[in-house]
RNA sequence: GCUCACGUAGCCCAAUUGGCAGAGGCAGGGGACUUAAAAUCCCCCGAGUGUGGGUUCGACCCCCACCGUGAGCACCA
């Protein structure tokens, strides 16, 4: 019969879960391989075809592993408590549970299909009661180092969802980062992890990790640190002190004022009974400014006088204290030093409000008409003694020197924050946590764990910040375990915090005494490949390495970190029509007439772009339809065929006919027709040289690329051989059967059905990938390009072992080489052996 | 504005890292098969590598400047 996917692969799939062919245990005599997909948020939407590209090299990857004699574990889960859940909930009058429950099993539906080796039987969720039980577990082992905490501080409130936002969940322009809410300042009390205690680690760990750069600087930027001093400056007049920090201590006698950020406590102790009313105008005014609006006005700077004064540390000179908010209270010490010679922001307020400006840097080159403000490095001016040292050792200089009189410190300081771990929205983590009737935050002991989510018929948040669980009267109710009543936490992990640690319950996830089996941890950690989205760069990527960091200090895990390879999809993109009018249309309203794409019912000219895949550009692609038109083998095939996996690409359905004719035309190497009989050109004979050179080149190349994560040139290679094989007379059966292996990871219903139509018995999966013959790669012959000048001019065939020499002496006797030379003298002849002749001629014609 | 990627046939992409610009696929043209078409098979066409300089015997590859696309960062003192 004729290649058919549709009859072909849900035969197999149902094989592979009978057979329970993908089931891993641990195994000491094999090497271990823990190849690893970013679990999905299984959205409403369903899977579109960028979850599938990763999970298709993984998959490629771990059957490619298999092959090779590795113990692989290759699991796969669902990231499922979360926001759009609840809002769906909204929307529909369902329950979050039973959204959530519809919309796993939708993307178990749709993977399943796909064809991907995981081991089901370690599918977790994070929603689940024995899942979450050891989520709380591990907070409770956060909080007895100190590491989870209460604290009234400004966070981040999002009006639109009733809820606050972690510091990495808002965008620059103060607005939610997933649905575009604006987010608001308020002041609340909130549970706060000290991840900034890991600063450090988090940091220099980097250097274990391959991962790539840019994901490295990105968390490194995040983490913020940079290296300065602070400087003790004390008030005039008063017995009051505040301390400054700077990166730039050496500029310290251009300092012509002090700000303090508007929630600096010592704001209204020095201010002045004559600004005291535009102060805390001020103060009152900044308060309610959104994250947003702080942002719009970086450009205008604002601030108010106190009326106060401070004395320069070294000078005694005295210089204005200003709040503005341009100075954060959360960064540093909340004060700074005003240099406005050499920082944009303070020159920047010295011209709003006239202030005097004093250059301390002047550039190192020649022309020092240095145009102010001047913040590179250079050689100091009016600084005293300090006159004519370069930034760098004033900096160390002048750190001593404050040292000395115990007015300043060297200082390293983070941008990192602690993080804001609670959110008010019920579909999450009860927090293992009762107040006390005295107010006190009590956790609670490991054996009432779970706590478990009560059932709400209302969930919905409330818009005066209280969380929907105090709705929940009869779980509300408890009792103190110290003794006494006491009320339950209200407020739930956010979504960050299953999936945390979810790649350490994978490997053990049944286990009802512990998140999981030190031994088992010790086989298989750490994770060798995580393939995801760059859209995790920081926020997954940092908390899971905290973690990580803390289970390492308790001697729960015995790596320092726990994804040893990191690597990044790229987005899959599709081309989007869009006429004149701005209207979109579908790629099936679309022909060309003429060399240009026009609308077929309106003749509309139409602009093609390629765009993300969206819902209003009408280009969004579905896998189901993909696999209906060409089956799974061919939507992993073109998924790896696209391009390099980590490049964003756009999606073609014609491509998809491509790769979907390159499996037909295999398919017709072993059957012919409509026959179910073997073709009758495959022999038993030995294969001619060209045959097994091409086929082991196709070996070792293929190997060589799934080891780089090379995945489309890999595939061209398989399509090379086949165009061999389809054009050889003769067949014969032991070449058919390795490239059917080579094939297999990438297309494996189509391997295994071969593989059982040509009389094997046991799954293709557990069969061993072919190994080159290292005599087979080489040729007997090369071609040698020899060039005159740099211009080809000929090629010359000669026996693979020529030497030098008499290649040398080939070239030059050439016809058409001396033709080229042209009667000029020869002044050089370059060889790179193997590779190609130059020879470099002057004079001549 | 700053930082980092990426610009190769009409399109998606290769090029052993400084050595023959083409592996593979799509589209296009021709032929075979067919009453015809589809499918299939065979053959063919096609760029000098975004632009301008530089280094080199030799540059898609290295350096400089510019253009375009994409991503990230952007009061962090």
């Amino acid at each position: 019969m004729a290649y058919d996917p549709k009859s072909i692969e849900p035969r197999w799939q149902q094989y592979w879960d009978e057979q329970r062919t993908f089931r891993v245990t641990e195994d000491p005599a094999r090497p271990k391989y823990y190849v690893l997909d970013m679990f999905p948020y299984p959205s409403g939407a369903g899977l579109h075809v960028g979850h599938p590209e990763g999970y298709t090299a993984t998959d490629i990857l771990a059957r490619w592993k298999r092959m090779s004699g590795f113990n692989v574990l290759h699991p796969m889960g669902w990231d499922a408590f979360g926001l759009p859940a609840e809002r769906a909930a909204e929307r529909e009058g369902l329950h979050p549970a039973l959204i959530t429950q519809r919309n796993t099993d939708n993307f178990r539906r749709q993977i399943k299909r796909l064809g991907f080796s995981y081991d089901w039987e370690r599918e977790i969720n994070t929603s689940t009661p024995d899942y979450y039980r050891w989520t709380q577990w591990i907070f409770l082992r956060l909080m007895e180092r100190g590491l989870a905490y209460r604290a009234e501080i400004p966070v981040n409130w999002c009006p639109a969802l009733g809820t606050v936002l972690a510091n990495e969940e808002v965008s620059p322009e103060g607005t939610y980062k997933e649905t575009g809410d604006p987010v608001e300042r308020r002041l609340m009390t909130q549970w706060m992890l000290r991840i900034t205690r890991y600063a450090e680690r988090l940091i220099t760990d980097l250097d274990l990790l391959d991962w790539p750069e840019p994901v490295k600087k990105m968390q490194r930027d995040w983490i913020g640190k940079s290296y300065g001093a602070e400087i003790d400056f004390a008030v005039a007049d008063a017995d009051e002190r505040f301390t400054v920090f700077t990166t730039r201590p050496d500029t310290l006698f251009g300092v012509t004022w002090c700000v303090l950020a508007p929630e600096h406590p010592l704001v209204l102790r020095i201010t002045t009974a004559a600004q005291r009313a535009k102060v805390e105008a001020y103060i009152e005014k900044s308060s309610r400014k959104s994250e947003r609006d702080r942002k719009a006005e970086a450009e205008e700077k604002t601030g108010v006088d106190t009326g106060a004064h401070a004395r320069h540390p070294l000078t005694g000179e005295l210089l204005p204290i200003w709040i503005a908010d341009y100075v954060l209270a959360g960064y540093g010490t909340g004060a700074i030093m005003a240099v406005p010679a050499h920082d944009t922001r303070d020159h920047a307020f010295a011209r709003t409000f006239a202030l005097s400006v004093k250059p301390v840097v002047r550039a190192v080159e020649a022309d020092a008409a240095t145009e102010l403000p001047f913040t590179g490095d250079g050689i100091a001016i009016n600084s005293g003694p300090y006159d004519g040292l370069a930034t760098a050792e004033f900096k160390e200089r002048v750190s001593a020197d404050l040292e000395k009189r115990g007015v300043g410190r060297q200082r390293v300081q983070y941008a990192l924050r602690d993080w804001l771990f609670s959110r008010q929205r019920y579909w999450g983590e009860p927090f293992p946590i009762v107040i006390g009737k005295d107010g006190e935050a009590v956790p609670l002991p490991d054996d009432a764990l779970p706590v478990e989510l009560p059932h709400l018929p209302d969930f919905r948040p409330t818009t005066d910040g209280r969380p929907p669980l105090a709705r929940a009267t009869d779980w509300l109710a408890t009792r103190d375990p110290r003794g006494g009543e006491a009320t339950r936490e209200t407020n739930t992990m956010p979504q960050w915090a299953g999936s945390c640690w979810y790649y350490l319950r994978y490997l053990d996830p049944l286990n009802d005494k512990a998140p999981f089996d030190p031994a088992k941890e010790r086989y298989w950690m750490p994770v060798d490949l995580y393939v995801g989205g760059t859209e995790h760069a920081v926020l997954h990527l940092l908390y899971a390495r905290f973690w990580h960091k803390v289970l390492f200090d308790i001697g729960l895990v015995h790596t320092p970190e726990p994804f040893q390879k990191l690597f990044n999809q790229g987005m899959i993109l599709a081309w989007s029509f869009q006429d004149g009018s701005g209207k979109y249309w579908h790629e099936s309203d679309i022909e060309e007439r003429d060399g240009q794409q026009v609308v077929k019912s309106t003749g509309a000219a139409v602009t093609t772009r390629i765009e993300k895949m969206s819902k209003s550009r009408l280009n969004v692609v579905n896998p189901d339809d993909i696999i209906d038109a060409y089956g799974a083998d061919s939507m992993r095939l073109y998924e790896m065929f696209m391009g390099p996996l980590d490049a964003t690409k756009p999606w073609q359905t014609r491509g998809m006919e491509g790769v979907h004719r390159f499996l037909q035309r295999a398919w017709r190497l072993w059957f012919a027709g409509d026959e179910d009989a073997l073709s009758a050109q495959i022999v038993d004979e030995p294969a001619d040289t060209e045959t097994l050179r091409t086929l082991h080149k196709t070996i070792a190349g293929v190997t060589e690329d799934l080891e780089a994560m090379r995945f489309n040139t890999a595939i061209s290679k398989l399509m090379e051989l086949v165009n061999h094989l389809t054009a050889a007379p003769q067949r014969p059966r032991a070449v058919l059967e390795e490239f059917l292996l080579l094939l297999a990871p990438f297309c494996p219903h189509f391997a295994e059905e071969v593989w059982h139509r040509t009389g094997h018995e046991g799954s293709i999966s557990t069969a061993r990938w072919p190994a080159a013959d290292p005599a087979l790669l080489v040729d007997d012959r090369m071609t040698i390009p020899v060039s005159v000048n740099g211009k080809l001019r000929t090629k010359l065939d000669v026996p693979m072992d020529a030497d030098e020499a008499s290649i040398k002496a080939l070239a030059l006797a050439d016809l058409g080489v001396q033709r080229h030379l042209g009667g000029g003298t020869v002044k050089k002849v370059i060889y790179v052996p193997g590779r190609m002749l130059n020879i470099v001629v002057v004079g001549g014609a």
